[in-house]
DNA sequence: AATTTTTTTCAGTAATTACTGAAAAAACCA
DNA sequence: TGGTTTTTTCAGTAATTACTGAAAAAAATT
């Protein structure tokens, strides 16, 4: 094996490492960062048992984590001719990636939240006392900031990448 | 206990529950996101045992958590006249704790994520082969790309309330 | 400087989350 | 249809993370 696809490994081997440090920092499942990272540095399309090879995991754990990437939409399955298997192939577009992250962030964590609030807010309302007011306060102003940031993500969510590096011009004008 | 106190009580236990259930979804302890709930909804500053009381928690895991708080910066020790103990306190303006929440996962995750990236980037900048310029191409436009989400970070987290609002008000123009 | 109050630490334990490996189910094929 | 490959599930286990409670340290008071 070549000097310089031995250095690769590595190097490669660092980054999925990492990322999977990261990854478990936020809220996600180190094992299912460590399979993004493998797929979005691949030039081809990995099966399961390629991902388990490479980072030594058994199948199940491949296998669902390979699923839970699907439903993030940031990896897609594709298929080989005269193959059986299914293959696994990363989004590369970094703003792409970001966007789906965006969008399911939002949906699993912000609208939950935001359906928390303004329960709160509404059933604090007609309280009286100084602790109820203070505690409805807090509620409409967590709500009004979290539904603006919310459709923030909408916005952003929906944009092409050329329009977002316009507005982000603009923003550091 | 009037009907209404009780009516109080119950929504901000719902709400403090459900908190936790979303720091949790972040990469952040339930518990601290409980007592984050608690003093932000609190007219007045707690003290370790109060929060103890509130929650049901031990003193070990109260201490733990409040001096965390402290730490992000989203909660501040105070004291009492005549009173021994410190006594805790949430910052309550949401766009303040926004700030400080950015401020720090900034520095908690996004800088390390960037030296991992500044680092494959450069270390495969001279490596040969299809694999090897994938990689490397991946990893320049990781870094682009985060590097520009720390500037924004760093941006935003600068402003006055004011300020973003004017901003966001032209984003949505 | 002895006593009391408050804060901090931490060993042990509990709870949660992640992973394995094998078996079942499903999909494919001749 | 029966055999083969591939995917999916899941009970059991491992690893991690969070919490308790009590003891030690620190701070304040007399």
């Amino acid at each position: 094996m070549g000097e310089q696809i031995t250095r690769l490994h590595e190097i490669r081997e660092d980054f999925v490492a990492q990322w999977g440090v990261m990854g478990a920092q936020w809220g996600i499942n180190r094992t299912m960062a460590q399979i993004h990272a493998l797929l979005m540095t691949s030039a081809k399309a990995l099966s399961t048992d390629e991902v388990m090879e490479m980072l030594e995991i058994s199948r199940g754990n491949a296998h669902t984590n390979l699923k839970d990437l699907v439903c993030w939409g940031l990896i897609k399955i594709t298929t080989k001719k005269g193959e059986r298997k299914e293959f696994f192939e990363a989004e590369k577009g970094v703003w792409e990636m970001f966007r789906r992250i965006v969008v399911e962030r939002k949906r699993r964590e912000i609208d939950p939240a935001l359906a928390v609030l303004r329960k709160c807010r509404d059933e604090s309302e007609e309280l009286k006392g100084a602790d109820a007011e203070v505690f409805h306060e807090q509620m409409k102003e967590l709500e009004e900031f979290v539904a603006f940031a919310s459709s923030m993500g909408d916005r952003v969510a929906g944009m092409q990448h050329g329009k977002a590096m316009q507005l982000a011009f603009k923003f550091f004008a």
